[in-house]
RNA sequence: GCGAGAGUGGCGAAAUGGCAGACGCACCAGACUUAGGAUCUGGCGGGUAACCCCGUGGGGGUUCAAGUCCCCCCUCUCGCACCA
């Protein structure tokens, strides 16, 4: 490595030094100006930061430290989401614990961060996996219980039979297993769910009012909880003579009441749990039960393009609730199970699905439909789906559209076969895992009082530190020898502790707030309320697009059922939020496998933590992605080289610059001064304007590069003969700069400004622009002919039509484009523009 | 298929309807040097000796003036995708 441009190491070192000295960045409620919440998504402890977090971080620092110097008391935390697998996969590759695992790469990951000159308050750190964390996702898993927001259901999952495992959808590549590769099957099992379906309308309905967020993620989250409103519709089963059945109806939901008259046949999902129950056991049924069995096998694997449709007759008969007539069931492969009922009404003139399947199985078309300027023909080629009149549906023939609907479905709520619904796309959340590396779910099962919640005195249930893994999968838990057998809390008989732990996306889902409310939180509970409502919510969230649905749907959720449990001063947790665009190289994501990994720790050590910094920050906006260029980082770094060589050059000319007053000029300054002292102030405005509108720090870094290099071009001219004037534009520029640099390229910008003397002075706030320093004595005008430039010329700002008009037909090349020409009239822009509109004559 | 976003130099990118390409990278020339993969100075969209002409995915339109506004089309990225 060739020799440094500047000391970066040694100023890095000694300013992180002091900062910690001073605790800098240690915040309390309550303090001088208004508060400030910058948040980034906290890491999972993986080992190593990668570039995402350099990114991620290096824009919430810039926000945290600006809002800073604006006067904002800034809360700006950082943490550990420290549950999860890898974890656990480390103990059984390596026999490491996943706590300690966890720990250590915590300890590195931290000292990686500390290197970056990142400004948390470290006093609030905190870390998913320590009991004093997970114990208050007990506490609220109690309260959802006692709210009937956390139930148990049966449900279908992804399991691997090789790991003993359920997994969860992303953990599923191409119907494999992600971890042994094994074919994962759909299982039916019993799981803890959390009731969001609950909050699907509130959190559909408030994404309007999230001004803040990306439209882009406020869509995804939209099409995600999609909510349709249609109406259950009942249809009575006809009996088999020979036996009893589960039920007697099959209740489908539709958001087509209006075609009901149009119902040839009802499809109904293989995965239905009533299905099993009404096919009677006997060879006719070989069929239906083989084909079931063969298309839940086909479920898992995760194809691209939609599968055939596929069904087959279950040997059963539906009465519709009008007409009275025998309809069929059959079981079909695209009947999604946990939509709606699992139950659809087909109608095959009417959708096209329906008539596919009608089609390919030969089952009769019925349309009861004929949208206006439409014919009716004798046969369809494909489903009418439009909304249109109806024909052949008894007394509602004539009606159309929403009439008809609502018609319909008053008359089926009248006989008690139907009712209006409203659906969602949305399910609930199962947060059940067979895992150990998570928080345990705080409930006892007796067998004579069935569930029996942890007595919150008991709390927290703790992770036992024992534990072996096989590697074989199942939970480890459920080996343990103490952990399971517990007595029942309340019959004191002998009970089963819970041994699933909770999805990890709990954690995440409140850890924003024990930051805020940690602060002087008494111990019997989660937050402190002052300091809660002191700090929240959010005003700027920072994190990857990946979690625009997830992650963020839960925080919304939970931070809702929070709210309605008085727990939360607030209903939505992030005011504003800000999505990175992705780190990339060579066109595609870093990622190990593909072997374009760039090693944030190596770029430190080699061109310091600002460079690094500034050019993550300089090279795109925040929220477009960034092409890394290691040649272009040299850019960042040489232009924080020139800058400190500047100052050193300045030093030499004026020894005394780190002393002198560079408060208001009085006196009139040279013209090149004046030109230097405009830039200044057009670089606050500039750099300003770009901070506040979408945080575009790429354009505001551009602009501190033009400043130092006209200041660079003014300092290096020493023509200009007004020594104590120039000292004062030059001295005053670099200030400026620093300050402006500040929350960009901290630790230069701390040292320098040190050296500059702008910390003894109490120069630590954001400069403002002086409105008499932002009007220039001349600016140019652009003069063009027919909208096409011809020349610029210099005038003041303020100078009238006829003098900018009277030196332009001075200009030869103007003169030369007039020649021969009838001006028909001028446009002139003060300030800016003159255009003569001509005709030749 | 539905929804959202994006197409500008060799590259990353800038441009309240008013000089297209700020700033940076790469490249070229020069300076300093035993040396240059360091640093500094200058140049740098295409065509052209020059005057000028052309140029923001394609086609039309509005306007004195369009990367920007309107209409049609093409391509790419992302999200959802049998949701009844």
């Amino acid at each position: 490595m060739s020799d440094p441009l500047y000391p970066f190491s040694e100023i890095e070192q000694t300013v992180q030094r002091r900062w910690k000295e001073d605790s800098a960045y240690h915040v309390r409620r309550s303090e001088s100006g208004p508060k400030y919440y910058c948040l980034e998504m906290f890491p999972y402890p993986s080992g190593r930061i990668h570039m995402g977090h350099v990114r991620n971080y290096s824009i919430g620092d810039a926000i945290a430290r600006y809002k800073r110097m604006r006067g904002f008391n800034v809360l700006h935390p950082m943490g550990w989401d420290a549950f999860g697998l890898p974890a656990e996969n480390a103990a059984i590759l390596r026999g490491v614990h996943p706590a300690d695992w966890t720990e250590s790469n915590i300890a590195h990951m931290k000292e990686q961060l500390q290197k970056l000159g990142l400004s948390y308050d470290w006093s609030r750190e905190i870390a998913t996996c320590h009991p004093d964390y997970y114990r208050w996702n007990q506490w609220f898993f109690l309260k959802l219980l006692e709210k009937g927001l956390a139930y148990r259901k049966e449900a279908l999952l992804n399991w691997c039979d090789s790991c003993a495992t359920v997994l969860a959808n992303e953990q599923v590549e191409d119907g494999l297993c992600w971890r042994c590769g094994n074919p994962v099957r759909l299982r039916t099992m019993e799981q803890w769910f959390l009731r969001i379906t609950d909050y699907a309308e509130d959190l559909s309905k408030d994404l309007e009012s999230l001004e803040g967020w990306p439209e882009r993620v406020r869509t995804m989250q939209a099409n995600w909880i999609a909510p349709s409103t249609g109406a259950l519709i009942d249809f009575r089963i006809e009996p088999p003579s020979s036996r009893a059945l589960p039920s007697e109806i099959l209740t489908v939901f539709t958001t087509r009441p209006d075609t009901l008259f149009g119902v040839t046949f009802v499809t109904i999902a293989p995965e239905h749990p009533l299905l099993e129950a009404l096919l009677e056991d006997s060879p006719e049924n070989l069929p239906a039960r083989s084909f079931i069995e063969q298309t839940l096998r086909a479920r898992t694997h995760h194809n691209r393009e939609e599968p055939e449709k596929e069904g087959v007759f279950s040997g059963l008969f539906l009465r519709h609730p009008l007409t009275g007539d025998r309809i069929p069931l059959w079981i079909g492969n695209f009947v999604v199970a946990s939509y709606g009922t699992g139950v659809v009404m087909a109608v095959p003139a009417h959708d096209q699905r329906d008539y596919e399947f009608a089609r390919k199985y030969g089952l009769p078309v019925r349309q009861v439909i004929l949208p206006p300027g439409q014919e009716r023909l004798s046969v369809l080629e494909k489903a009418i789906t439009d909304d249109g009149i109806l024909f052949d549906s008894g007394s509602f023939s004539g009606l159309a559209g929403d009439e008809a609907r609502t018609a319909i479905t008053a008359h089926l709520e009248m006989t008690g076969q139907g009712r209006m619904k409203k659906t969602y796309r949305l399910r609930d959340w199962g947060i059940s895992r067979q895992r150990y590396w998570g928080t345990p779910i705080p409930v006892i099962h007796c067998p004579s009082c069935g569930i029996v919640p942890v007595p919150e005195s008991d709390l927290p249930v703790l992770l036992p530190r024992d534990i072996h893994f096989t590697g074989k999968g199942g939970s480890p838990l459920a080996d343990h020898p103490s952990f399971k057998g517990v007595p029942c809390p309340s019959c004191g008989g002998i009970g089963q502790r819970e041994t699933d732990t909770m999805d990890t996306f709990i954690d995440s889902s409140w850890y924003f707030l024990r930051f805020a409310g940690i602060e002087d939180c008494p111990q019997d509970r989660p937050f402190s309320p002052e300091a809660l409502s002191y700090w929240t919510p959010v005003d700027q969230y920072i994190g990857g697009v990946e979690h625009a649905i997830l992650h963020l749907l839960y925080a919304r959720f939970f931070t809702r059922v929070l709210f309605d449990l008085g727990l939360s001063p607030v209903r939505e947790p992030f005011r504003t939020l800000l999505t990175q665009g992705m780190v990339l190289k060579d066109g595609s994501k870093m990622s190990k496998s593909k072997g374009n990994v760039v090693d944030p720790d190596q770029l430190i050590n080699e061109y310091g933590a600002d460079t690094v910094r500034l050019f993550t920050l300089f090279s795109a906006p925040p929220d477009k992605d960034l092409s890394w260029d290691d040649k272009a980082v040299e850019g960042a770094y040489r232009f924080l080289g020139r800058l400190y060589g500047r100052v050193d050059s300045l030093f030499e000319e004026f020894p005394e610059a780190g002393s002198i007053e560079t408060g208001t000029w009085k006196e009139s300054l040279s013209p090149e001064a004046s030109v230097v002292r405009s830039k200044i102030h057009e670089t606050i405005r500039k750099v300003t304007t770009d901070l506040e509108n979408n945080a575009q720090m790429n354009t505001a870094i551009a602009g501190l590069m033009e400043l130092l290099n006209t200041l660079s071009n003014f300092q290096g001219n020493a023509l200009s003969e007004e020594t104590e004037s120039r000292r004062w534009v030059l001295v005053s520029g670099y200030r400026t700069l620093l300050l402006l640099l500040s929350p960009f390229a901290p630790h230069i910008a701390q040292h320098l400004g040190d050296r500059l003397g702008l910390g003894q002075r109490g120069h630590h706030g954001w400069p403002v622009p002086d409105d008499r320093a932002l009007i220039r004595a001349t600016v140019p005008f652009v003069i063009q002919v027919n909208g096409k430039l011809r020349a610029t010329l210099t005038f003041p700002p303020d100078a009238r039509e006829e003098t900018v008009s009277e030196g332009a037909r001075e200009d030869e090349r103007v003169v030369r484009a007039l020649a021969g020409q009838t001006i028909l009239k001028t446009i002139f822009v003060p300030g800016k523009i003159l255009n003569f509109v001509v005709r030749p004559s």
